[in-house]
DNA sequence: AGCCATGCACCG
DNA sequence: CGGTGCATGGCT
């Protein structure tokens, strides 16, 4: 099994510097993006996943993988899209600044991953290491 | 204060 | 106009 890395860099809103007491950090459409977490059956509104992130010191993080999706299923609906919520404690732990990177690592088993926090200077060096990094606006996806 | 669910703003 | 960042009302 081919193990995948994804990576986002941190809005001020995901790391709640905007004010803003919204939880969870957006994740986008993307094709890689959807086959990396736990599939969600758009048929049902909002339907979620938790998943379970082993971050480097050991301790396992339970995230709430959803997709909002009240556009399909409500006449008024607005919202199509995917989020991560739970993730304020280890971004506190972890002292997240904005423009850092969240990276997720698949394992072996399903909805487990590996999680990990890249300040941004480090981020900046590995992208001249990695050059083959596929990039998805904010998120992108290693190998 | 942080989560849930949703609306709004902005930008391509 | 779709997608994503920012914001908000309600609830815990």
């Amino acid at each position: 099994m081919n193990r995948l890395t994804v990576t986002k860099a941190l809005t001020a809103n995901d790391v709640g510097e905007t004010g803003s007491h919204q939880a969870g950090i957006a994740v986008p459409k993307q094709q890689e993006l959807l086959e990396f977490f736990p599939a969600l059956d758009a048929a049902v509104k909002n339907p979620d996943a938790w998943i379970f992130c082993q971050d480097p010191d050991g301790r396992v993080w339970k995230l709430r993988f959803i997709y909002y999706n009240n556009k399909l299923h409500d006449p008024d609906g607005t919202r199509n899209e995917y989020r991560l919520t739970h993730l304020t404690l280890f971004l506190k732990q972890n002292k997240a600044q904005v423009g850092d990177i969240v990276r997720f690592t698949t394992t072996e088993e399903p909805n487990r991953y590996l999680i990990a926090l890249e300040h941004a200077s480090e981020a900046k060096k590995q992208e001249r290491v990695d050059p083959d990094v596929i990039r998805l606006r904010g998120w992108r996806r290693v190998h």
